[in-house]
DNA sequence: TTCTTTTTTTCGAGGCTCGAAAAAAAGGGC
DNA sequence: GCCCTTTTTTTCGAGCCTCGAAAAAAAGAA
């Protein structure tokens, strides 16, 4: 049962919202904050007051556009950049990339190595991580607020409260617990997340009038994810991230798919189910770790030259998606998609196919009408979206609570 | 942008809860309800004069268990039935059900008839539907009150905001306007809704403990159809009523579907399609329109005797929907699954076939562990889960309000 | 310098929920 | 049959919160 609505619950949600709108809107005035919320002037007024009082506004310069008009000039209000800090942790394949976020959004500092995630025991991943992060905070600490929130993101699956990576293609080790460990280290709540629904939530905070409500962000690379928003939220499954789109089945008893099962979406428009197709060699083939970016490129090259396996390699790919995307849009509507990674450099190859395959499915009767982008580089949509991620957790588990009890602090992720 | 939480909407916020409390547990007492919402027993005890006064609670015998207890006894509340009342309608292949249900739940008066639904013109269907609820009410219209919403629920697609029926098997017209056709000729706001989305709304009124947060319905019968419960909420898609699990895609450019496509999960394991096969017909043959249940009977009886045609025939169906549910769990995280309809007469032909695929996917991991149910007969289901959409609706928009406007009434479903 | 315009703050009114205490309505014991 | 105990329900005042109206503040315009 849903609990009732105390009295001073009413505030903290007020206050939620007027954070949440100083976050979307960046730097709005009092007058413009009561339009976004709806709150009457006087709420605002009272509001902000408390919110500077404790640190988390601050008024700022009076903004530059529009200073030549009669009468009381706005004040600026910003999110205080010293109010805290966030840490965000991005995990993929052989490389390990941290930064230090401010609570207004600004990275502070940031830093990228490289780290053998296939072979490394999952003790030595988280410290390497923990090592990463401390270097960071001895670099940029001094910059930003208190550190606050770690988020951790990797491809993979992650339990739906953001504790542990179940499984994951850049280690052979399964349930590693990030999160403890790191809150052991940091001594402040840890949130680990799957990196496609992190680029999902960096699309919305770019482009919100863009990006709708609904959209699909699919991550092309070795393997294929997949980050949904729903009519407004971030899609996320029961018990894990799941929106495990690689891993719908496109063919029973299909190719080898890398997570051992077949028919997989992945087993078809991976990289490695590419060039597993180009090369000639059996579907059933144990896929390979890992397809350099140039050597994707030169298949790219030779289906678009010839009409030979690479070119029906890249169709099996479109297929797949395409027909995957019919299947999602047959339970969810369809949507734009949009596409991210390496794999988008040839994605003149897939998108008629992907569109022919859509067209084909219940989901896809506007498959012509569908709006397509592409994004090539992923790594700073993951990185965004884990501050945001983070920030807003922060907001709303933090900020809006007004006079915190100290005790509420590096306690686990709600 | 959410609207602020005014200072007005916390009542209304709090009665609605009240009222919900009250519809879940029956007749729960003011202590009780004060444990369920929690809100204070002084809130609690406003809250309920207002709404006795209102007439849309009323205060009921001692609840004839624990009677004997020493202290003061408790009031039951309950609501009262004569608060308004809601219509209930289920239009499905040749056939129409109509149904009126007072406030309190309790079905006062129902018919059914047969419709030739295939041959019928759209205004054909409304006028049938309208006379039939005319009927209805003149009936039962005396024991209820006032009939104050309806509630239609098709096979086929939907829109999103419950006014239009887009495409069904039922009929081959599409974009019927039922909503505002019966909203014109009966004056309250009409909800046209997906069956399998009534069928997954009425298992969790049924036995909310039973199926958690989180199940799905699949309706086994000329067609696939399905309702989803995520994480607490009926599932639906961004512009329809989506969740069309019957037209995922099972095999790419196979089998030829009801809906025209190839290779829809229906086009397996729908009746039209285990018959199909049975009788040794092209899979890309035109489906017919419905076979009945005594054929159907009779080929489950074929397939049990021997390794024939119609053994075959029903395993591809267990394997179109085992791959189906293991492509949806890779997005949603495995459920529980109740098969609902005809078909699950065979449904000891489908299981092991359904769990043996769905063990080849990743969403199906536990597919030895994870629970099924079957329920035989949809229209009870479909009927109840319509009521409850209605009486929820009109406790929302009606009954928390209090103090009602009479303008608000006869007014488009939110 | 004074007027106009716009933003922000102040102030009292009205509502809501809550806790504590009182009232109500039984059963239990002598 | 009367008084005590127990439990439920109502009453009452306190404390917040939001709101609208009015006042104050801070500019540009005349």
């Amino acid at each position: 049962m849903t609990a009732g609505i105390r009295h001073d619950d009413l505030r903290k949600r007020n206050r939620a919202l007027v954070i949440r709108a100083v976050r979307r809107a960046g730097q709005p005035s009092r007058t413009e904050l009561a339009g976004l919320t709806g709150l009457s002037h006087s709420t605002i007024s009272a509001i902000a007051a408390d919110l500077i009082a404790e640190g988390t506004l601050a008024e700022t310069k009076p903004a530059d556009a529009a200073a030549s008009r009669r009468g009381r000039p706005q004040v600026a209000l910003a999110l205080n950049p010293r109010a805290g800090a966030v840490a965000t942790v991005v995990l993929s394949l052989g490389r390990l990339s941290v930064a230090l976020v401010d609570y207004a959004g600004t990275v502070v500092a940031e830093q990228s190595e490289r780290l053998p995630t296939l072979t490394a025991e999952p003790g030595a991943l988280v410290a390497r991580v923990t090592a990463a992060l401390r270097g960071l905070l001895a670099r940029g600490g001094g910059d930003a607020g208190r550190l606050m929130r770690i988020c951790l993101a990797v491809q993979g699956i992650t339990d739906s409260a953001g504790r542990t990576l179940l499984w994951s293609p850049i280690t052979p080790h399964s349930d590693i617990a990030f999160a403890p460990a790191l809150e052991k280290a940091f001594a402040v709540p840890v949130a680990v997340v799957n990196d496609c629904n992190m680029i999902a939530t960096a699309l919305t905070w770019r482009a919100p009038q863009r990006h709708g409500d609904d959209f699909v962000a699919v991550l092309l690379s070795n393997g294929i994810g997949m980050g949904l928003m729903h009519k407004g939220a971030l899609f996320s499954g029961t018990r894990s991230s799941a929106g495990e789109f690689g891993h719908m089945i496109h063919r029973p008893h299909g190719a080898l798919c890398r997570c051992g099962r077949r028919g997989c979406i992945e087993a078809y428009a991976g990289n490695y189910a590419i060039w597993r197709k180009a090369e000639g060699h059996d579907e059933q083939q144990r896929p390979v770790a890992d397809i350099d970016a140039g050597a994707m490129a030169a298949l790219a090259a030779r289906a678009r030259a010839a009409d030979g396996p690479e070119r029906t390699a890249f169709r099996a790919a479109g297929e797949a998606i395409g027909f995957g995307l019919g299947s999602l849009f047959a339970v969810f509507d369809p949507a734009p998609v949009v596409f991210v990674g390496q794999g988008t450099a040839a994605f003149d190859l897939l998108e008629p196919v992907i569109r022919e395959a859509l067209g084909r499915t219940a989901g896809g009767q506007a498959a012509g009408a569908l709006a397509f982008e592409t994004e090539a580089n992923e790594l700073p949509l993951i990185r965004h979206g884990c501050a945001m991620t983070a920030l807003t957790q922060l907001d709303r588990a933090v900020f809006a609570l007004g006079a915190e009890p100290a005790a509420a602090r590096g306690r686990a992720v709600a």
